[in-house]
DNA sequence: CGGTTGCTTCGGCCGCGAACGAAGCATTGC
DNA sequence: GCAATGCTTCGTTCGCGGCCGAAGCAACCG
């Protein structure tokens, strides 16, 4: 146990389990990046990380691409970053993609920051979604609801894992929706072109298509 | 969030921090013994661990008493625990106290082990509990079978924490019954003196009056 | 008051492991 | 074929942090 948590306990190695809480496979230089080490130390972090099975390695041509080796890695960073923000406050310089995170962001696979909660918010109100603390459910006006938009709920529903859960937004520190079914309200904003990936991190921007969708589907003013 | 993970990375803080996942709060001297280093290294990662908030001080005369700061603290280092077991197999030596810990045990503050797992089976058999992969809820029919046990439900569910979640145990990857509940019926256990603790350990002993109890109230062989 | 126990602070030793430079393999492209 | 790219392995340096011995406080006890 105290293994996986000195693997987490290594800056750079959180920073890659960060960048890789996108949801994304990402290459072993993407990664090198995002840790802010050279690829060569990156390479022997990636190792470990892989021997220990937190990651995942899928070869492809000269490329390695790496991924969280499930949701069960995704929650114990999740656990982790709620303890951490119980901490004493931390001293951190605000910059431009950290405005961004704050703003709209992918946690694992699903939409968090203050773009999630909003949307969480306006299914909550509209009890399309009942959330509670530790599980959550869609309502039969909930399920209609996001079959017009064009979400695929049965198939989240087929899923072997958890249908629809509460996330804690570590910005906004209210719950954001999770689980099969935020994944797939995810997939469906992708899809439509109302959300797009920032470069290689979490970030997201909001397109203008999105602006209107989002307003005119949940009067969600961005 | 790598200084928590950091702090949880260190072989003593870990067994500290296990030690206190029993969820009593206990001494210096005692956590040195349990983390197997003397005092004044434990003094030291004491206080680090204090000053990151994962622990709370008591003072009582010229006993110091930690505690785990919360509940999610307990969570953090259960969700670090299931990705330490999805990882590649390790050798460990079997021990005296092991056998006790996978017999039955505290978690934080309810009941694991094959106890804690065997309340779980019988209690959803007989449909008193519903426990889905996140979430789960005690039937009209359980409530009032844990009020005849002598369960305070009424004051569990005053509590501001999550009343009824599937907790799961590391040793029999199975769910057991955490939230108010399982705090619930621990408590009660202890009172009727079915479970004993041992030492300063999470193990718990089933007594021969618990024995007794378990067979008649939950079919329970032990 | 000493004496004991519980716990902390200080100082110094030592080892692990993170970091990078350089070199070694693969894969792709011209 | 040669060169470029992507990634890893090797070897070395070096600094952080865990560890203990000794000493310093603080609280109870006679």
């Amino acid at each position: 146990m105290a293994e996986v948590a000195a693997l987490v306990g290594d800056p750079a190695r959180a920073n890659i389990l960060c960048a890789l809480l996108g949801g994304r496979a990402l290459t072993a230089t993407e990664l090198a990046f995002a840790a802010g080490v050279t690829p060569q130390t990156t390479s022997g972090h990636l190792g470990k990380l892989h021997t220990a099975r937190l990651l995942v390695l899928m070869k492809q041509g000269r490329h390695r691409y790496y991924r969280l080796a499930g949701p069960h890695v995704g929650q114990m960073l999740e656990s982790i970053m709620n303890v951490a923000l119980e901490g004493p406050p931390r001293f951190q310089p605000k910059s431009r993609t950290e405005d961004q995170l704050r703003h709209a962001r992918t946690c694992y696979d699903h939409i968090a920051g203050t773009l999630g909660v909003g949307l969480a918010d306006r299914l909550i109100e509209h009890e399309h979604v009942i959330l509670g603390d530790e599980a959550g459910e869609v309502t039969a006006a909930g399920a209609e609801f996001l079959g017009k938009l064009g979400v695929d709920l049965s198939h989240a529903r087929s899923k072997r894992r958890v249908f629809c859960r509460p996330c804690l937004d570590w910005t906004e520190r209210r719950p954001h929706i999770g689980g099969a079914v935020g994944a797939a309200l995810a997939d469906r904003c992708f899809d439509l072109k109302w959300i797009e990936r920032v470069r290689d991190g979490r970030a997201l921007t909001i397109t203008p298509a999105g602006r209107r969708g989002l307003m005119e589907s949940f009067s969600l003013q961005i």
